[in-house]
DNA sequence: ACATTTTGTCAAGTATATTTTACAATTTGT
DNA sequence: ACAAATTGTAAAATATACTTGACAAAATGT
């Protein structure tokens, strides 16, 4: 259940789960919690974290 | 803030709020309430309410 | 006009997202 | 090999999503 487009994207930007983390207004466990999955964030936490990143819901938080 | 792609989609399948919260499993009251705007539910959510409607979360829940 | 369904809203309770602190495991750079 | 940064994880406290029950306002159908 791990997001690794959310990992992925993040690590594109070359962004640790800190700076990110900062840079939305959360704790780092919370990023990371994320990160490793099995985790149910708000959707303006998601859409923060798309903007930061230069991505969409669709593209970071779709599954089928 | 009203989400208006929501309730627009909601209609779209002619179902009302009650219907769509039953297909979510969630309260009336929560479905009310995202329509209504000043929410903040989880992705979880979303993706719920995304699949009955047949819209993708950049349709019905992203924002410039 | 009337009955029925749908919607808007409120208040109090429960479930869970998020924070804070802390520490170990892993990775990265020199 | 060593130091520093990053990541994984846990427990307790706080903030808030979501529920339940209830009632009025508005819309819809006959």
């Amino acid at each position: 259940m791990k997001n690794l487009k959310l990992k992925a994207a993040r690590a594109a930007m070359d962004l640790s789960q800190q700076e990110l983390a900062d840079a939305v207004h959360v704790s780092r466990q919370t990023v990371n919690a994320m990160e490793k999955g099995d985790y149910n964030p708000s959707i303006r936490l998601c859409l923060s974290i798309c903007k930061v990143l230069g991505k969409t819901l669709d593209e970071l938080f779709w599954e089928e």
